[in-house]
DNA sequence: CACTTTATTGCAATATGTTGCATTAAGGGA
DNA sequence: TCCCTTAATGCAACATATTGCAATAAAGTG
């Protein structure tokens, strides 16, 4: 799922309505498919482009799509709070940087490891699956 | 790190006071190790021991807490942010259900082979690392 | 198009979390 | 024990997030 249209359909399967900020929100969220949006950008960009939905509203559509897993939240340390797009409703998983606040994409191959030893040690094999790890970053280890 | 005494030693190396307020925080989480602590459960607490600690001096000292690494903080779905305190300031993993907000702790070998793939993948090899995974959990899980 | 159902909104009240700043008191040194 | 430095507190203002409820409007039906 990687465009508008998709993304609408599976709101209208989930008995979900088409509504303008819905819409908006919709928008920008894929408009920034590649970035983790800060959650400040998102309310400010949202509530400017019609003038004015409401913050409750956002929040509660971001909890929506959140729930579907179209969108994937991160608390990152010095950014804050953040919405990340998920591609095809597909697995992401971060390093977060305690310090910084930094993040970054593990390789795929990591992933693979990880889910390999998910399944040998807890019998665990469920897709859609988001792993974070908070650590530091090499820029922020001291020694 | 398990008893009150270190980590009171801990905190005066960092160059940090020991006040009423803060001893009594690390007094009942001391007294709750072994659980993740909602932080509702935590400032009503602190909160009644003495006769009110104001919610910002509450907020403040868990972040440092936390920053000493002698803290974890876990968004649980249904419970909220909840506090563990980290034996010995060792790493802690998870699993958190986004359905149910239900949370388990991951084998030890399931931690040692995802330290190896770090290691294998990333050169990633910073001790004091956690892992969360938000998945569904078995009960959860429907097909 | 008019009508009905009910998901969604806006609003207001409330809960939760953060920050700046003047004041207090912890803890080390004389 | 008194004094000094400055970490930590309380307070107030503010920012961020959640919730109940009445009003609105999306979308299916005749």
């Amino acid at each position: 799922m990687k465009r508008h249209k998709d993304l609408i359909s599976v709101l209208r399967a989930n008995n979900m309505r088409i509504t303008p900020a819905r819409r908006a929100l919709i928008q920008f969220i894929l408009n920034n498919k590649t970035r983790r949006i800060p959650l400040r950008e998102i309310y400010d960009h949202v509530g400017s482009v019609l003038d004015s939905v409401d913050r409750s509203s956002i929040y509660r559509n971001l909890q929506v799509l959140k729930k579907m897993d179209v969108l994937q939240e991160l608390n990152l340390p010095k950014v804050g709070k953040c919405f990340q797009f998920v591609f095809d409703r597909k697995v992401h998983h971060y390093f977060i940087c305690k310090e910084c606040g930094r993040s970054s994409r593990g390789k795929p191959e990591l992933f693979q490891r990880i889910e390999q030893a998910l399944r040998d040690v807890h019998g665990f094999s469920k897709a859609n699956l988001s792993v974070v790890f908070y650590g530091l970053c090499s820029n922020c280890t001291k020694d």
